[in-house]
DNA sequence: TATTGTGAACCGGTTCACAGCG
DNA sequence: CGCTGTGAACCGGTTCACAATA
């Protein structure tokens, strides 16, 4: 048996978020139609990635929003805290430093490092700034698992080089270059810039429109 | 003949990324192999995504990364400037309106909208914060062609709405939510709060290593 | 009866091998 | 001779049909 295909973990991140929206809503139950209609996706697909992982569902009766949540939410490895840093302490780093998820248990805001002594000893958010230079001790230190990475676009490199070696498991980058991180840090892309120039392509061509009705 | 896959479109930021540093450290020409490396992508697919819109290479030798540049740009739609607007000027949308993007040509921020009254008038970046009650006004008026959507995830389909019946015809979504738009409405996502769960997906099982060693 | 869970068919993207050409 | 461009093979993810079952 083979590897989990990477869409299906994105699904599964869209199942859990629309099932948070139906438990608040108050829907007790939901089949894979009702969660493909809201998730943009068919049904076969929802119930061929929940396979997977294991049974969750009734047949005849769909699946308990409730049940499916947590479950989705061990699969996903959010039953734990995760320790975050951030890396880089412009405008993006010190707005990403209020990010909601860091009010919630998941997601535990626990360093800010930048190489700018202007910026260094701030207090932003929940944490001071400290020096990239202290990144190794205060990981071992805090047991950092997890970092945003906000740092220009020349500084990237580095940096990851710098938080794998500090045993950082998983970083989210946000500069907008190709970086390499060691197998056994995972790497993910949250690409402005790249989501910019996909929207530039697909909208260059079409016609514009306003409203309904044109001409 | 089919659509280019999406796939492929993602490749072809990422080829242009890569050609742009070739260019900058004066490199004048590459092989799909160079590039594939650079890109981490097999040089197969290199030439294959390319060839979906033309041929651009000489046999023997290589691309000339100054025309395959030029190319890119063009297939990518970034010959022309676009016109952005930031929708919700919380923390995120005013670190977005220094994105260092809007500096050079190919985007420029004509607009930024909120609801807050306090927010409202204020200067930000290269623009003044506008009532979000006048975007149909000011898209028509200046053009807006894309927008950045930096609201609260209860906020953003009525702001997808909004956009789209302004004459929108991208959106890069920023919210954690999934929403709708209509078929004429390009809608990307760059998503923090999707991203950070995927990692923890593929971080949770690994062992941690810190170093080369362990042990 | 309604809806899940799943083996098999299908399809499209990736890989490959090599013909084409500078 | 080296590297591109591309038709064909391959593979894996999606779609499907239906058996299983609450």
């Amino acid at each position: 048996m083979s590897a989990i295909p990477a869409a299906t973990v994105g699904r599964l991140v869209t199942y859990l978020r629309v099932l948070t929206e139906m438990e608040q809503e108050g829907v007790r139950s939901a089949s894979s139609d009702d969660l493909g209609a809201v998730a943009h996706v068919s049904a076969f697909q929802v119930r061929k990635d929940l396979a997977y992982f294991g049974r969750f569902g009734t047949r005849g009766a769909g699946y308990t929003v409730a049940t499916l949540r947590r479950e989705l939410r061990r699969i996903l490895g959010l039953t734990r805290p995760w320790h975050v840093a951030i890396v880089g302490m412009g405008r993006l780093g010190q707005a990403l430093a209020d990010y909601p998820s860091f009010d919630r248990q998941e997601f535990r805001l626990v360093a800010a490092f930048d190489v700018d002594p202007a910026v260094i000893g701030r207090r932003i958010g929940a944490v001071q700034v400290e020096s990239l230079a202290t990144l190794a001790e205060v990981a071992a230190e805090r047991a950092i698992d997890l970092a945003f990475l906000t740092v220009p676009a020349g500084a990237a490199q580095n940096a990851v080089d710098a938080l794998a070696a500090a045993g950082v498991r998983g970083i989210l980058n946000f500069a907008p270059v190709v970086v390499t991180a060691p197998e056994n840090v995972r790497l993910e892309a949250v690409d402005l810039s790249a989501g910019l120039q996909r929207l530039t392509y697909y909208v260059q061509s079409e016609p514009a429109t306003v409203g309904e009705v044109t001409g």
